[in-house]
DNA sequence: CTGGGGATGGGGCCC
DNA sequence: CGGGCCCCATCCCCA
């Protein structure tokens, strides 16, 4: 026996629940645009999103294969089998940008659909662009980026992007003319004989075809042997500050283990290279850095961090600049514009103000920052390109699902750092988000976002005002000859000087596009994004656990070693770690 | 209930 | 730009 329309029906309900961002584990990143989708459904579209999604919960993709809109438009299809082609902006032109992108991402079907549709308007397919760099070429692997150059500045647009508005616009019309251009996947449907369970069949042709594995191992860096993975934000991953590059991430390369492996460049585009990780972690391997939760740990420290990624948002202090996270998300508007966030709020941001971002679970990334004000949701075009809102969808199949953070956006959720872009309610925590999202009808829906602008990371060069009063000068004196103009301290480098009077200025050049907290060194403001990505590159291959910073594990590594170096010189107490000695020597000290 | 210790997260900042 | 380390804050467990 075997109900009829239950793939479709499944299929119906998995959009609806990407429109709402309800479940939704991983964030694909393409230019300043964010889009929250699902990693199965991702994984049984492609083999290569399926190798993107194994290790990351943040994926970017090459600016140069693919964009917000068309990118709307991949996932649209993704998710209903449905192509939806624009006519207001050359339909033709939109094919081929299809077509390159079906290509990059492995998606055959959709190629195919583009090419077919591409040879009947007699255009041909994809001029410039390889028609099928693989996957894996070009890909530069996430991992990358979503560093603070995304939001910069003016280059942040698409390269080709002749006006974001206009590119917009295409959509609207997309959307309403849905029956000419609506195109269905074909016979390739493996659709209904449900082939594998998962729908993926047809989607994915790769797939099933020799699939390998490709493994690509996005970490950052494991520590040794783990190869851990998810990394969108590596360390490294900062360097670009085009969005353009940000696909070549970089990082890729502190990601890969030595094992990896360039491959070639994708003709025409480019000479980037990708890595790849022949080793490839397989899904098995990845069961030590599993999406979820390390196993449980022993004792007490189990209960609590097992969660891993996150943790609730409880924590969340919610000082005055606490800004909400919602489930939509952001980045950088493309409206180059961009001023620098340091701009507006850049000073409201005293350097006290710790809110902690709680990551969502796994793929955390997930909450959005939103960080537009009160509404955060927006009108329907799709900004840049791309797209629209999060949440969105109301129908069917548009959905973009993220928004434009608006620079200087000031929510004022208080604690209630997850929001519903939809209806705008904070919650305190993703979980109940989810439950509220559910109630949410489809109609209700409505993709929005808002062409914001976004923080742009001056540089430092830009910096104004130094004048903040500092502390005291100490440091000892040998040979630091550079000294700090404003507090006196000194320095033995002239770059570490610069850097130090960073921290008199009263306005912070690298702002957190999720959020919009900003930092006076990009190092500080990548390792931020990590904890709002729930990326946690490095893994203790006792127990699993996953942190942040590799000094993090250094330390946590003390704990099955039970080695404790540090110990009080009063009461012989012995710790772990020197904080924690720290702080047990003020209650010797401390008069209470 | 409270205080102390263990452990972790985040930001600042120097190297 | 990454590594380290310091400081602050917080959570959890246990006595």
């Amino acid at each position: 026996m075997e109900l009829p329309n239950h793939a479709k029906h499944l299929l119906l309900q998995l959009n609806q629940q990407r429109a709402k961002g309800f479940l939704c584990d991983v964030i694909i990143v393409v230019e300043n645009a964010l889009f929250r989708a699902h990693k199965n459904i991702l994984a049984a579209s492609s083999i290569y999103f399926k190798s993107l999604v194994l290790h990351d919960n943040l994926i970017n993709l090459d600016t140069e294969m693919v964009n917000p809109s068309v990118f709307r438009q991949v996932l649209d299809f993704i998710y209903t089998g449905k192509l939806l082609s624009s006519t207001d902006q050359s339909s033709e032109q939109n094919f081929s940008a299809l077509l390159t992108a079906a290509s990059y991402l492995q998606l055959h079907d959709l190629a195919a659909l583009c090419r077919k549709k591409l040879k009947r308007s007699g255009g041909k397919p994809l001029p410039g662009k390889p028609s099928t760099p693989g996957p894996l070429s070009r890909l530069r692997l996430n991992n990358q980026r979503l560093s603070s150059s995304t939001p910069a500045g003016p280059n942040n647009h698409y390269p080709q992007t002749p006006s974001d508005a206009d590119q917009q616009q295409p959509d609207e019309g997309l959307r309403d003319k849905l029956s000419d251009d609506e195109m269905f996947v074909g016979s390739s449907g493996k659709n209904g004989n449900g082939g594998n369970g998962n729908s993926n069949g047809n989607l994915s042709s790769g797939g099933s075809a020799g699939e390998p594995d490709l493994g690509l191992d996005l970490s950052k860096k494991s520590p040794p042997s783990v190869g851990m993975a998810t990394d969108a934000l590596s360390p490294h991953s900062n360097s670009q500050e085009s969005p353009q590059s940000a696909s070549v991430s970089t990082t890729n390369s502190a990601s890969l283990d030595d094992s990896s492996a360039t491959l070639p460049g994708v003709d025409g585009c480019g000479s980037e290279t990708v890595e790849i990780n022949p080793s490839s972690k397989t899904s098995e391997e990845t069961q030590n850095q599993p999406d979820g939760p390390p196993p449980p740990k022993k004792s007490r420290q189990g209960s609590r961090k097992n969660e891993w990624p996150k943790r609730e948002a409880t924590g969340l202090k919610s000082e005055d600049h606490d800004r909400p996270l919602v489930n939509g998300v952001i980045v950088g508007p493309k409206d180059g514009r961009s001023s620098g966030a340091g701009g507006g709020s850049g000073s409201s941001f005293t350097s006290d103000q710790s809110f902690q971002c709680k990551d969502e679970e796994e793929g955390g990334a997930g909450e959005n920052g939103q960080d537009h004000s009160e509404e955060s949701c927006q009108s329907d075009g799709e900004a840049a390109g791309g797209g629209g809102g999060r949440g969105g969808k109301r129908g069917g199949n548009r959905s973009a699902n993220y928004v434009y953070r608006q620079e200087g956006f000031e929510p004022a959720f208080g604690d209630n750092l997850y929001v519903c872009i939809p209806c705008g309610k904070g919650f305190p925590s993703s979980e109940q988000l989810n439950a509220h999202v559910e109630t949410h009808t489809e109609d209700e829906l409505y993709i929005k976002e808002e062409g914001g602008t976004f923080i742009k990371e001056e540089d430092e060069e830009e910096a104004e005002d130094l004048s903040a009063p500092v502390g005291p000068s100490n440091f000892g004196s040998e040979a630091r000859p550079f000294k700090c103009t404003v507090c006196s301290r000194s320095y033995k480098d002239p770059a570490t000087l610069r850097q130090h009077e960073k921290s008199h200025w009263l306005t912070r050049p690298f702002p957190c596009n999720i959020c919009g907290k900003m930092f006076t060194q990009r190092g500080t403001m990548t390792r931020h994004m990590r904890s709002h990505l729930g990326l946690k590159p490095f893994a203790c291959e006792e127990c699993g656990m996953r942190f942040t910073r590799q000094y993090r594990l250094t330390e946590h590594m003390r704990v099955h070693s039970g080695e404790k170096p540090y110990e009080c010189q009063l009461c012989g107490g012995k710790f772990t770690q020197q904080r924690n000695l720290i702080s047990h020597l003020r209650m010797h000290t401390s008069p209470s």
